[in-house]
DNA sequence: ACATTAACTGTTA
DNA sequence: TAACAGTTAATGT
């Protein structure tokens, strides 16, 4: 949790509830709030002109997301679109400055905050522009399950659709399935159900 | 709603 | 040019 939901109650924050697939800003849009999840999931994405999108980031309960912009004069360059029904906290510009003035100690948790998504994006950027396909997948699933702390193999349960993998790795839904079977046969995974444990 | 397969097309090593 | 990845479309769970 970045910000205590008693403190962004007191400055007036206002709890929504988004449901899937719901636009919580857009490309090109004003920044002018700070949002934090209380339960549910965000994506970060752009959306391509024929429809296609890129997941840049999931965003999870008790995370923010939307702040970088806040401290710079840009606009958004990416979607924020609930994932499932999330319940968030909407606080004004201002409001979010004079609780930083306030509480300084807060600047320690949204920096590292931001560099934990900084990580990714580094890892994200490095895989996604050369490597091949199944580089790109055992990367990204490296990561989810490094994230979980879990370190016993085929554990890990990866609970994204092979749509959010594709729409993550840039990579097409057929290509996610070809590739995560020659990675069962190769036995660096494992599918029970459908869902791929790692 | 999500996963899979097949047939086809273009691109790349 | 053979292997590979995206597209389309049909089918399966």
């Amino acid at each position: 949790m970045i910000i205590e939901e008693q403190l962004l109650l007191s400055v007036g924050s206002e709890l929504k509830s988004y449901t899937e697939g719901e636009v919580i800003f857009s490309e090109g849009g004003s920044p002018l709030f700070y949002y934090q999840i209380v339960k549910g999931s965000v994506r970060l994405c752009n959306r391509m002109q024929d429809g296609k999108e890129f997941i840049q980031i999931m965003i999870h309960g008790g995370q923010c997301f939307g702040e970088t912009f806040l401290f710079s004069e840009a606009r958004y360059t990416l979607d924020a679109i609930a994932l499932e029904t999330s319940l968030i906290y909407k606080l004004p510009k201002n409001q979010f400055f004079m609780i930083l003035h306030e509480h300084p100690e807060l600047h320690l948790r949204l920096q590292e905050s931001l560099s934990d998504k900084l990580y990714y994006q580094y890892i994200m950027m490095a895989n996604n522009t050369k490597r091949n396909p199944a580089e790109r997948i055992l990367s990204l699933l490296n990561y989810l399950k490094d994230k979980e702390g879990n370190t016993l193999p085929f554990e890990y349960k990866v609970s994204l659709t092979r749509q959010q993998l594709a729409n993550l790795t840039g990579l097409s839904v057929e290509t996610i399935i070809r590739t995560i079977k020659v990675l069962e046969d190769k036995e660096l995974l494992k599918i029970r159900a459908g869902k791929i444990f790692f």
